[in-house]
DNA sequence: ATCTATATCCGAAACGTTTCGGAAAAATAT
DNA sequence: ATATTTTTCCGAAACGTTTCGGATATAGAT
């Protein structure tokens, strides 16, 4: 038997009202009969009931987590995982706990994002992964719910995102590339319905314009961040085009895939083509040669995510946009065009 | 403001009753009265709270996770990602919601496990990498609570585990350096908390006595299963014991350490030192060179603990015990003992 | 001694469900 | 027509908390 609030007040003597009200720190409760309470409590192997507290206090003090790609496919990438951990610690300083949504279920497909939260009562949740086009998404983000978005840019009255500056990312990686002395560089995007690959196609377009080098759009393709993707679409653009002597990638996955189908080629990286990524996975300094890519802090990522979050909920900050940095790893899969 | 089945009640003209038990399936509700509930609850958007539910049913649908390592330092593996889509992907087939409990910070050190699992009151709860000498641990598993332990042999009237078979693992790694010609076997290990350590050791015996090379105490070291510390233990025993040709590690990670450090000392892997690891993590075919491991498929571990402890829940089956195979996978850090 | 202020305590309602036992209404049998 | 069964509905209690408003007792002031 699990032993609640009542059974500790018959055994004190008290009403349970005096039970709750000293094991909540409030005042009018004498020093003697809180000691008695506690020990009471202590004894006896209380542990207060979250439902029936939730219930009327109508905090749960959860966060909801509705992310995808907590599956097989993405283990590749550590990305998830460390966007969770991140979450994890900012939420284990608070007081919450963290209840996972699953959306790749077609199970839960009945059910939109705003029922799960509802049902479970949680007071917000962390949104990441998932398209703008998501229909569910809007509904979501147009409820009462406080919502912190990763990567995906909505900010209203009870929601506000976490993202790195992509643009300039994007730009670092291919500036880097015109350095060395690149003007053929191609870029192997990731889908059109990701904010990220919007905002790195822009920096890929921006550094090109400043350096004067037109766009040519026939050498974007679109690799929808998978590295079996990416190869197929780079064994195009290297046939089609190979006075390409550069290509930038919009993750470190599809830089994989694009290494891999070169050395198919027989091209060598990176004497013939020089190829950057994005994201700076675990496996971009083991792969061969190390990729040169530009690095975001994913853990910090999910840290934010769940600060700001958080924060919202104590009431102590509006919803706001976070952007993080990001740097420009050098390694070996980039050098100087050979003339 | 939320719509409950008052709400619902007031608007078709029925009692509370009727609405829930139209709203769950009953049959002693007219099919016309069911169809205006139902379209009623739809129009006003309803969905239950589940706390409140919870409370009075005694069951919240959702399964604990007590996992250490959701943090930075457990990066580099994805071991527990890929557990936890396991688990994830269980628990979506059926109407469970995960809810994750943190183990790492200080703060949740004064709560035992049982109490995060009873205020949450969660249906069941499944724990990994928690040492086998954790005080809570013990106190979780003779509650009442349903629990599945990940590779914590455990087993009683509710409590099962999932574990892989660690002995014949670590044999089929020795056995596969003896046939390649070595005697001289080392081994790095983990730490003598861990059940799967424990295991390896045994079968890494069990191999050598059954090719008759005496089993050398010296020769063992503890890794505590990190990078670094096996690439420190390495070197002592490298130094100390030149004569040894194969070093096998309990896990990848501690390979790799050991790796460097046989790098380091000027040793060629595999020709100096063939150096078997043990998880056939991401990164071990992409470690120069390409390790030679045992596998292990960690998605698998995750999936079948839920799957165990959901039919626990649902009735359908006793606490059981479940062991999974693994398989030696060949690669480039072992080769024959050259003379 | 009475009056006022303060310190402690408590009863009852509320949160949103489910469910038991029975009542009312409708259908069927006599 | 009445009696019986079946269908459909409902009232009220229960789950374990929190909290409002007020009650009682204790202390201090006059």
């Amino acid at each position: 038997m699990t032993t609640t609030i009542k059974d500790i007040a018959k055994a004190a003597g008290v009403s349970v009202t005096t039970v709750s009200r000293a094991l909540n720190g409030y005042s009018d409760v004498s020093e003697k009969t809180r000691k008695k309470i506690m020990t009471l409590a202590k004894e006896l192997n209380y542990s207060p009931n979250t439902l029936a507290r939730g219930l009327v206090m109508n905090v749960s003090k959860t966060i909801g987590l509705l992310v995808s790609g907590l599956n097989r496919e993405s283990e590749k990438d550590q990305i998830i995982f460390s966007i969770l951990s991140g979450i994890n610690s900012s939420a284990s300083e608070s007081d919450y706990d963290l209840v996972v949504f699953n959306t790749n279920s077609s199970k839960q497909r009945e059910k939109t994002y705003t029922q799960l939260c509802r049902e479970r009562r949680v007071d917000g949740v962390i949104i990441q992964g998932i398209k703008t086009d998501d229909p569910y998404l809007l509904e979501v983000v147009e409820s009462d719910i406080p919502c912190v978005l990763i990567d995906i840019p909505v900010h209203s009255d009870n929601v506000g995102y976490v993202t790195t500056d992509n643009v300039a990312g994007a730009k670092k990686a291919v500036e880097h590339l015109i350095e060395l002395g690149h003007r053929n560089i191609a870029m192997v995007n990731g889908h059109s319905k990701a904010f990220v690959s919007k905002k790195r196609l822009e920096g890929y377009k921006m550094a090109l314009e400043e350096s004067n080098i037109p766009v040519k759009q026939e050498w974007i393709y679109d690799g929808k961040f998978e590295e079996h993707s990416a190869s197929v679409v780079a064994k195009e653009l290297l046939m089609k085009h190979p006075e390409i002597s550069a290509i930038f990638c919009a993750s470190d996955l599809m830089a994989l895939g694009v290494i891999t189908t070169a050395k198919e080629l027989g091209l060598r990286v990176p004497e013939d083509v020089s190829i950057v990524g994005y994201d700076d996975i675990l496996l971009a300094s083991y792969a061969t040669p190390p990729l040169t890519t530009i690095s975001q802090n994913f853990y910090q990522l999910g840290f934010q995510a769940g600060q700001l979050l958080i924060s919202m909920l104590d009431g102590k900050t509006d919803p706001q946009v976070i952007t993080l940095g990001t740097k420009l790893i050098v390694r070996g899969s980039t050098t100087s065009k050979s003339f």
